[in-house]
DNA sequence: ACTATACTGTGATTGTCTTCACAGCGTGAA
DNA sequence: TTCACGCTGTGAAGACAATCACAGTATAGT
């Protein structure tokens, strides 16, 4: 089995790729051609078929892209053989957020557990998702396998945390709270700070109203 | 005045190294090496050092930084003079996270007004932060000035949104849908995609769980 | 059968960001 | 006063990703 690592923002691109060729499919269409799905997304229709190119599929020239056989191998490189398990610890105002978010559309990864300090989720049923006391975290862990942690806690629980999902067998965490991690090199750490993205949108929004107009 | 633009990546680091030097005045700091600001990022000694000589600030030999001037001079470049009006459009329950996460903590910039299609939330205070229904969103945005628009709606109506934040003068789009937004040039998109963030984190925990314990 | 066409596949190039490595310098000790 | 130390500032090199540009090719039309 070939270990070849794909570029991170190769695998952010196949994640869109995927959502606009499913779109595509359920509208009907059978074959797209690169400059299409460069332009649903900002990318450049030589970045599509490099990406094509990485993940080893081919398309016909003359008649593009294979939609679903194109769907089936973006399949086959970012979805895990055995599915993921995936579990969210902080069920506050963001926490349920994300929970509605991923129970509204039928993800490929679905959350299968919810932990929270507050006694009184524990026990409910919140978006479909079954809640427990955070005490629980560790012997679910070591019942299931998880390989992904969603930390939506507020920064001073977050290192805590992280460390418990990691100590239960959690190989890559999605983490909301506004703190670097510290965690083991084979551990694989996403960071959405969304204070970070609001601050850096003001940043260019000013800059923008300096430039000229097109 | 100098119009150099700094590049993306430099300005996601200003903020964070905002975050912990605000961290460490707090905690009665005066002075920090440009080692210890990278420890607490993920980011080496030099990129700091690159950073902050873009930015146009000097530390001494020897000392270090000064914490507070260094603050300074990162506000200078981050913080627009008039401050950004920003509006929030979409009270789902995304929209009511995000009112609460910049409620919780004093923003430098804070919401001042939120939006919605639904009745009930009009004339709502949610987190401190007034609900209007979306019809009132334009004659808004021309009595303000706000350059920074956050697009928490659902996927069909993030691109009617988009357009009626950028009519109304809307500079910069903080967008939360799981849409590729088409705007003009002169407007900025920052995309948060929490399903593409989510399969991201599966795929490299999937890839991280086949190398090399540390 | 032949030709024109418009696409894909990809080596080469460009551009951008990060890292290296060392000169310069201010401080504190002798 | 002199020296040694450990930091900063920065030109140069390196790594990486995006783009260009064109050869190769399958199809449709004549």
């Amino acid at each position: 089995m070939k270990n070849v690592e794909f570029p991170d923002p190769t695998i952010e691109r196949l994640c869109c790729y995927r959502r606009i060729l499913s779109a595509l499919l359920a509208a009907g269409h059978a074959r797209v051609y690169s400059h299409e799905l460069a332009a649903a997304q900002r990318v450049t229709p030589a970045q599509v078929r490099r990406d094509v190119m990485l993940i080893g599929y081919s398309g016909s020239p003359v008649k593009g892209y294979d939609i679903a056989g194109l769907l089936d191998r973006i399949g086959e490189i970012l979805d895990p053989p055995g599915g993921v398990g995936v579990v969210l610890v902080g069920v506050g105002y963001l926490g349920r957020a994300l929970l509605a978010y991923f129970a509204g559309r039928k993800s490929p990864i679905p959350v299968v557990a919810a932990f929270d300090v507050a006694p009184e989720t524990s026990g409910q049923l919140i978006h479909g998702c079954h809640c427990y006391h955070i005490d629980e975290l560790s012997s679910f862990l070591s019942r299931r396998s998880i390989l992904v942690g969603i930390v939506a806690v507020p920064a001073e629980a977050a290192q805590k945390t992280a460390r418990e999902l990691i100590d239960g067998g959690v190989r890559a965490l999605l983490n909301f709270a506004p703190v670097q991690l510290d965690v083991p090199q084979n551990v694989y750490v996403e960071n959405v700070d969304i204070a970070v993205s609001l601050e850096k949108t003001a940043f260019f929004a000013q800059s923008m109203s300096l430039e000229k107009e097109d």
